[in-house]
DNA sequence: ACGATTTTGTTAACGCGTTCACAAACTCTT
DNA sequence: AAGAGTTTGTGAACGCGTTAACAAAATCGT
């Protein structure tokens, strides 16, 4: 139980905010862009224009990572991709595990954008039997009663549940049995998990009712859209 | 050009914070448990322990909309589903229109947790002419080109881009040419709308890469997990 | 009827994140 | 070499959201 939290032992930047943290993948795919567009410098306007964000917060979050521009000058968009790349943990791929292969999981076994973060689809796993055994974008689905031997054999330290609500928790019970710490929730439940272990939830009605709730806001105003 | 902000004009409370609105679903979701669980009424506590959240920022969250409880009772289940329901829109349902029907968009339409949110995909559109005439989830995928003909009929206001990132920003600007106002983003990049268009963005990779990073950090600590 | 108990609605303090503003540091021109 | 022009990195102000704390208002028990 090292919960030491070691503030700046080495020279990694530590306590980055989560903020901060969040958008650093925006960073890397804004430099991916310059890159591709033969870009070699460019500076903090630029690079937050292509990020989409202010100025001021792009240079305030890389300061966290450490001094890696050039004042006068801009970043190095080669050398900058690097720093965040190993900041955010992107010089290595990571193996996941989707439980979970209906239309959802299936659609992310099959995902284009995973590969070219990082992010490598190791496992699929189901409790239906008649799923398992099929062969769903390359992989043949296991049973959700493997998990654990597949989670150990690969050393996979992240799952995503694309199951129907209603076995999100016991699903999320199992990848936390079987040695998970990070967890990616997309079933419309939220799930306990013990200390140390992260979740984070991507919920696909709520965005499209926080949408719903600021379109009735603006039609509001024309037609009054009251529920009589 | 009515911009009058109206503060409390009507009943109907305004301004309501936008973590507050993001929140509401999540409140109506619990609810809708508890009232399948036969609870006729419940404390602050009880539903904030079944919407995971802090029971003050509960109570102050639907101190927004209005005094919908009882003091030394609690809430009554129904009535404030329906009150939640009522300010996010979802008294009526919502009809979206999903542009590209590959892996992901076919997924979200056949997506269960859409029905009972009121929200209905109303239509499938596609660019590649292979796929436009096949039917996706019981629906005729139509041709990007027909996009302002099917929203106008349909009165739809609210779009979702889910083609490859490349596409997005074309897509953004036929959907926004087409009167949507409100759009949710699956692909993997930003896109510009003006003002009076609202976008939100959900963003597969970056999700995992969140975690990828906190995962990196809890490893970092045992075995130093250094790019030697 | 009245005090004890429960629970809401709200005010105030706190913390985090964003943004501004500017000194430090670099390049370029003359 | 020195001043003008750029651009970073950061300290400080600001704003939003969260949380704690408590008064107001209802029920319950006697």
């Amino acid at each position: 139980m090292t919960i030491l939290r070691s503030p700046l032992a080495d020279g990694s930047a530590r306590g980055i905010p989560d903020a901060t943290v969040a958008r650093l993948p925006i960073y890397l795919r804004a430099l991916n862009g310059l890159t591709e567009q033969g870009v070699a410098t460019c500076s903090s306007n630029d690079l937050a224009e292509q990020a989409g964000v202010n100025p001021a917060k792009l240079r305030k979050d890389l300061s966290y990572l450490g001094s890696y521009g050039t004042r006068g000058v801009g970043y190095d968009v080669e050398y900058l991709r690097y720093q965040i790349a190993r900041e955010i943990g992107q010089t290595q791929d990571w193996d996941v595990v989707i439980v979970g292969v209906g239309n959802l999981g299936s659609a992310l076994s099959a995902y284009q954008g995973f590969s070219t973060r990082g992010i490598r689809v190791a496992a699929l796993v189901d409790a239906d039997p008649d799923r398992v055994g099929t062969i769903v974008s390359g992989i043949t689905v296991s049973s959700l009663d493997d998990l654990i031997t597949i989670v150990e054999d690969r050393a996979i330290s992240i799952g995503v549940i694309a199951t129907p609500g209603t076995a999100a928790q016991e699903v999320a019970d199992r990848l936390v049995a079987a040695g998970i710490t990070s967890i990616l929730n997309f079933a419309p439940a939220l799930v306990q998990v013990p200390d140390g272990v992260d979740v984070r939830k991507v919920d696909l009605s709520i965005e499209l009712q926080i949408l719903a709730y600021h379109e009735q806001r603006k039609a509001g105003s024309d037609k009054a859209g009251g529920a009589a």
